[in-house]
DNA sequence: ATCTATTCAGACATAAAAGTCTTAAATAAT
DNA sequence: ATTATTTAAGACTTTTATGTCTGAATAGAT
């Protein structure tokens, strides 16, 4: 994974809670078991992401996480931003060079076109996407 | 910076390595100083650098490093797979899923185009290149 | 031969990422 | 009300990345 743990873990997470029920909680040892992490450790990251309002919670007997929305309208580059710096993504190859008006990309540096093909991305799927892909997987019985 | 520090070290000191006499030896606080990066570091660095002969050294009384080839000879994936587990980046965007044709990518998933494009960026482009990005912005008189 | 500047090798130190544990607060069921 | 279950918050530990230091090996200069 091009990303840290931290990022595997919360976009897993929320392609699990994805395909439950939109309005069952799902409580952190349950996910982290079916996914097989670290328990106390997802549950800091779904704290960070309830606190960018990405999934909400409730507290005591029966409570849990669920999506804050649709799937569809769960950004990638919102998700990752949370527990990455994205902003190492807008410099040059090899240094920290970030490339503005004022200090234009090098015509010859065609890694400006690498990294804005990486942003675009986040930029332009949903978590709605990352489950088609396990979908299209599951399909062709492909193991994990 | 999308890679480690280590990398990028080692990106910058081949650059300046790239713009000297082919011939002469650079000691490693020489290049330290010059690019002010911490010295004892670029040494273990640079070593690396040596086992997989990208660079040259000698001991003693002006010793010092220099390219084993020339700068154009030098592809960049060579480079940063010595500092960087390159595998990362043949995985899809949320897990380790690693697509072959045994286990091929989702027809959804245009992730993969955005980890070829990445890994085709390094294997296209050498040291050369990241000279000329550095010659265009000493053109335009951009500050560091 | 000796001195000195340098790489080489590896131990050591610090910082950040990854993961664990404990306790408190909230809430539903009993 | 009590209890069981769950999130919330933060201290703590482990592992990895980053950085520092020391001493030995090497080789040019004197
Ligand atoms: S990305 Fe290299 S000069 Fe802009
Ligand atoms: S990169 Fe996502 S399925 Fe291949």
């Amino acid at each position: 994974m091009i990303y840290s743990k931290a990022t595997e873990y919360a976009l897993n997470a929320l392609v699990y809670l994805a395909e439950q029920a939109p309005d069952d909680r799902n409580g952190v040892h349950q996910i982290a078991d079916a996914l097989d992490i670290p328990g106390h450790f997802l549950g800091k990251i779904l704290q960070d992401l309830r606190k960018e309002k990405i999934v909400e919670s409730s507290r005591g007997r029966s409570g849990g996480f669920r999506l804050a929305r649709a799937p569809a309208e769960i950004g990638l580059y919102d998700v990752v931003s949370v527990l990455e710096d994205l902003q190492r993504y807008e410099m040059c190859i090899f240094d920290e060079y970030e490339c503005t008006v004022d200090r234009p990309c090098s015509m010859v540096c065609e890694w400006n076109a690498v990294k804005n093909h990486i942003t675009g991305f986040l930029q332009n799927h949903s978590l709605a996407d990352l489950q088609m892909v396990r979908q299209f997987r599951a399909d062709l019985d492909i193991p994990k």
